[in-house]
Formats: C-alpha cells, sequence, structure tokens
DNA sequence: ATTACCATACATGTATGGTAGAGTCGCGTA
DNA sequence: TACGCGACTCTACCATACATGTATGGTAAT
C-alpha cells in the first residue's frame, strides 16, 4: 500500500560518503553514534521500514545494523515486537566500568615497563591539545580524551585488548554525553592524564596502575547524580 | 496455550531443537562450535548458498550467522570473494590470553573478599567432579574447567565480565581443542583450580591473583608446541 | 459499563531474484 | 612460448515479496 512508486534507482543514501563499505555497517555506525550521543533515547523504537525509508535503502542492510547493535547491547530486538534502543542500566555500567579498569590497568602497568619513548611524546602532546580546549568543545575533548586512551593501549602493541574496550566504553560513553552540558572537570581529568603518563614514563607500573585506577572511577561518583538527573535514561531500579 | 502441539511443521532442520530461536541465530551456535571444535577448518571457505542447502534454510539467515561470526573474528567476510574461517594468530591469542588474565585476576581478587560461602562448596564440587574425569573425555573436562572459571565471576555478580571473557574464550578454545588428544595434564590443571579456591576461601585476594595468574599462563608454554604441530591452523608468521 | 472477539496495522523472520565485483580459464595474438 | 583479453563462474550484497507473531482499536454481546 506504501506507493511503490520507485521508477528508477532513488540513489544516493543521505550520509553515504565511502562507496567501498557496505550499507548494513555504515547503518550501524550511524545509528551506534546516534544512540552514544543521546539522539536516539532510551526506550525508542527503532523501525527496520522506517529507517530504511529515511536512508533510501531496503530492509535487510538496517536488519543486519540492528543485529550489530544488539552484539553490543544497544538494542535489544524483541521478535514480532521491534526494537529498541536499551535503556541505560546504572548495574551495567559499573560491570562495565569494573572489566575496563582491569585491563586497563594492565595495560598501563605494561606501557610503564616496555613504552617506546615516542609514545610518551604522543601524549604529552594529547595533553597538551586537550589543555588548549577547556572552555566548550566538550564533545571533541571526549574524542581527544578516547584517542589519548587508545594510544596507551597501542603504544604496547594491544590493539585486540582496545577493541575490547572499544565496545565496553559505548556503555559508559552513553553516560558521559549526558553529563556534557554539565560542568565536566576537565581540568581534574587532564591532571589524572598527566600522572598516567610521569607513571608510565618513571617505569612505576604500580604508579601508573594507581594513576589510571583513580581515574576510571570518577565515573562511580558521578553516576548517581546523571541517573537522578535522567531517570527516564535509565532502567527502572 | 503454550502447548499448542504444532502436528505438522516440516520438521526438517537437522539441529534445530528449539522451536523459539531464530534460525539464524541456531546456524550461529552451529558453526560456532564447529569452528572451535576444529572441525571446520581455518582457510575453509563457507559458502552461504551452501550452508543453506545443508541446514534446508536460505541464505538470509546463513547471512546472519555469517555476520556474528565475524564479529567474533571466527570467520572473515571479504566482499565478492567469499566467507573463510580465519587462520589463528599466535600473536591475537596471546593478546587475548592478556586480557583475559586481566579481567580473571581482577574477578578472583574480588571473590576472594566477597564470594559468598556457597559458591566455595559449588567450587569445590566443580573440582571433584573434575578429578573423577582424569583419564579420557576430554572435551567433557573443557565443559567443566569452563564452567568452573564462570562460577567464580558469577558468585560475585560479575555476569558482563564472564559475557566479554566467553568471546575472548572463543579464540583461546581452538587452540585447547588441538591439543585433547595430547597428554593434556589433568592433574596439574586441577591443581591449579584448588589453589584458586585455597585463596578465595582464605580471602587472600593476593594468593587468589597468584593461583589464577600461574593458571592462565599455561597456555603460553605449550602455544608454540601447537602451533608448530598444526602449522595450517595458523597464520603464516 | 464491561468483556470478548476480530479486523487491521505493523513488527521481525524467511525466501528468492537480481546485481556488481573478483577470480579463473582458455582462446587468440604477437 | 609468453601475454592479454574476454567469457564464465563464483561470491557477498541488496531489494523485494511473503510468512507469521503481536499490539490495538472498534464492535457486538453480556
Amino acid at each position: 500500500m506504501q506507493e511503490t512508486a520507485k521508477p528508477q534507482k532513488p540513489s544516493r543514501r543521505s550520509f553515504r560518503h565511502i562507496e567501498s563499505v557496505s550499507i548494513g555497517t555504515q547503518l550501524y555506525h550511524h545509528l551506534r553514534g546516534a544512540i552514544i550521543r543521546g539522539e536516539l533515547r532510551p526506550g525508542q523504537a527503532l523501525s527496520e521500514a522506517e529507517i530504511a525509508r529515511q536512508n533510501s535503502t531496503s530492509r535487510q542492510p538496517v536488519r543486519e545494523a540492528f543485529i550489530k547493535l544488539a552484539e553490543e547491547r544497544l538494542v535489544s530486538i524483541q521478535p514480532q515486537r521491534g526494537t529498541f534502543v536499551v535503556k541505560i542500566s546504572v548495574a551495567d555500567v559499573l560491570d562495565a566500568r569494573f572489566v575496563r579498569e582491569a585491563i586497563e590497568v594492565a595495560v598501563a602497568q605494561e606501557a610503564a615497563t616496555s613504552a617506546p619513548p615516542s609514545a610518551i611524546k604522543d601524549l604529552r602532546q594529547l595533553i597538551e591539545k586537550q589543555k588548549s580546549m577547556e572552555h566548550g568543545h566538550n564533545e571533541e575533548f571526549l574524542a581527544l580524551d578516547e584517542e589519548f586512551h587508545r594510544t596507551i593501549a597501542l603504544s604496547v602493541g594491544r590493539a585486540h585488548a582496545w577493541r575490547v574496550i572499544e565496545n565496553i566504553k559505548a556503555q559508559m560513553d552513553r553516560i558521559r554525553y549526558l553529563s556534557l552540558d554539565d560542568a565536566t572537570p576537565l581540568p581534574l581529568i587532564i591532571e589524572q592524564h598527566t600522572r598516567m603518563v610521569d607513571g608510565i614514563e618513571a617505569g612505576d607500573p604500580t604508579a601508573a596502575a594507581a594513576a589510571t585506577r583513580s581515574h576510571l572511577r570518577e565515573i562511580i561518583v558521578s553516576l548517581p547524580d546523571i541517573a537522578a538527573r535522567f531517570p527516564d535514561f535509565f532502567e527502572a531500579a
């Protein structure tokens, strides 16, 4: 009943830039970003058909994007009912944080004993960039923060470990986006980053681990506030 | 209402036991097991069409199973070329092991401080089961080993952490299946399990962590041998 | 007013045809 | 013999049609 016109290859999807990547993968990245940034709100229904229409494609690539999102626990596919953006679970975020801390602390210890000097230089530069961005531009700051952590992992060849963290981070980043307008204590974060690099550069695994640990525990204190301020983003306790 | 009998329904599909799970998901579990057990050999091509025929279904569910396997890095989908079982990379296995150690050590430390006594009892029982299975039945032993580790994680509510490990384990389990016929030192593994539980029961995080660490480092020593014995299972160095 | 039923719309799951790109093979030419 | 080029085959990818389960609003019976 819907229109069926389709005379000619409608051609051209709004956000497709790279031709070689499959549509399903592109949709996945597109939707993933929108969920993390909070543009798609928890609980919201995502219809295969509607998203397919919006992007001038068919249901199949959308479906494949949904499957990937479901693997990452960003959406919940309920057969014959619908697909929904999952609400944030405080317990899940804390559990994800636990895993992230375990991995990143181990990586930091390794970096303290065997990261090359060039990596130290890169990290210092990233911190300088972060300092020059203290006012506004919080979203770009998040990107720099991510690059900082990734650089540490890659400096000791832990690409796989970083991949694991990337998945886990999605859940935590949803929180950070919620608190963007907040008076995020960027100087504090930068100070913590500095201590991490100090520990790594000094070849002191214990110090590097401790700095990493306290850095990654920040979210524990801010989480209750955020959950209270955005109740409909969170699962009912 | 939930009986419904279902008198007809062709009932084909060799391995379908649970009616409510989608075919794509079933195929995923089916293929995943076959890859881990080494029945599907690394490098082997998997054709959407052929697997669809073998299971009397269409290509679409097979495709979705492939996507899930690719997320787990068990197959590599190469557009317009084919989908292949990935060869094992020694470096990737070691990196995966690193992540697993980081998480499980953290879990063990937590268990040492807060696992309930009932969990200790369950773990001791599992070890007894493992002892009674020392000869042959190596495959069942692997299942008991997995249950042992999972029980520790769940005893302190780290379900998410276990989920992460489960994915990582797939790569490592492929190795373990290769060395099944080997004279696997089961008594040694059981001894290590025992020390882990001893540390947890004693409330000694350091001991529990050390026991877990040495247990999970076994694979490092056996890996080179296995890679040498099954060269075509591994990526060219 | 309330309940039971049913038509309808809409959701995901599955089947199938078509398309474009990559690899292979063999023929024809230099 | 060596090399280039086109026909053929195979693949994953996409579009579309159909199957089937679920939510919902209107309606008739109580």
